[in-house]
DNA sequence: CTTGAGCGA
């Protein structure tokens, strides 16, 4: 007969699976070292297929190697303190960890955001659309009310700088205070010309070249037609579908003699082993 | 063979 104490573990009626649960009885693995040598001793016991208790000692060598490809910045940061979130940190011995501060970009004019709020209350162009009156304001010259951006008569022209320095505005005495644009037309000492008539001029100044090779682009125009003078505006036509060039394009002169002297010295000018072919452009059809 | 794309009321 055998009396049974209560709690006893009976090991007969163990089964195979739930042998690790018994791992509380046994003393906590003991980890020596690694010493000078590198030498690092795991000492830890387990219940062999017998049931016996058995001390299992492991004996590893830290590989130098590691321990060499680690730089000497590396070696001391390991102990500097840590900073930033990883303050309240005990994971492993990390220093630092990814920031979860939320931080909020500024748009202007973000969606849902007052238009109000940003638009000056002085600015004249923020009475816009609110009595009626301007509604449309050419992005190129500025004007108010008179044009549309594609209907500018200055779209076309290049840039000219100089027109500021050969011709100052006069400003009337009335209107001395402010900076407002005066555009070069109405500027004292400008040449009498009608917008029709400057439209027309830049219309006809453009010149149309066929007989382009597959690969040449706008920049390559450009650099062949600069040299007879101001250019203010290059086109070549592009297939939407295969992205490739139509074999034409378009260069608008600021000057009419130089677009003259262009068609005579480029038609049937060899270029990319094809001959080009120059001449005006007919006003394209909208 | 061959004459342009795309913006706002």
């Amino acid at each position: 007969m055998v009396q049974e104490a209560p709690n006893k573990v009976r090991w007969g009626e163990l089964e195979e699976d739930d042998a690790e649960d018994l791992d509380f009885l046994l003393p906590p693995p003991r980890v020596i070292g690694p010493d000078e040598n590198g030498i690092k001793k795991v000492i830890e016991y387990k219940f062999n297929d017998d049931g016996n208790k058995v001390k299992i000692t492991t004996v590893t060598r830290v590989r130098k190697l590691a321990k060499a490809r680690l730089s000497k910045r590396a070696v001391e940061r390991r102990s500097w303190p840590k900073f930033g979130d990883a303050v309240h940190e005990d994971v492993g011995s990390r220093l630092t960890m990814v920031s979860t501060e939320e931080i909020v970009l500024e748009r202007p004019r973000a969606p849902g955001s007052k238009p109000e709020e940003s638009a000056a209350a002085g600015d004249p162009l923020s009475q816009v659309g609110k009595k009626g009156a301007v509604l449309m304001v050419c992005r190129t010259c500025g004007k108010k009310g008179d044009h549309w951006t594609s209907k500018c008569p200055y779209k076309d022209l290049a840039p000219q700088t100089e027109a500021f320095v050969d011709k100052p505005p006069t400003l009337e005495p009335t209107a001395s205070k402010s900076s407002a644009y005066v555009p070069p037309s109405m500027r004292a000492g400008a040449t009498e010309r009608t917008g029709t008539e400057m439209r027309r001029r830049n219309e006809e100044n453009s010149v149309r070249v066929t007989n382009l090779s597959e690969d040449t682009r706008e920049p390559d125009l450009l650099e062949l037609f600069r040299t007879f003078g101001p250019v203010s505006r290059v086109y070549v036509a592009i297939d939407q579908r295969t992205g490739l060039s139509r074999g034409f394009g378009f260069v608008n002169f600021v000057n009419k003699e130089d677009a003259e002297r262009a068609i005579g010295k480029l038609n049937g000018y060899g270029y990319d082993n094809l001959i080009l072919r120059v001449e005006w452009a007919t006003p394209r059809t909208n």
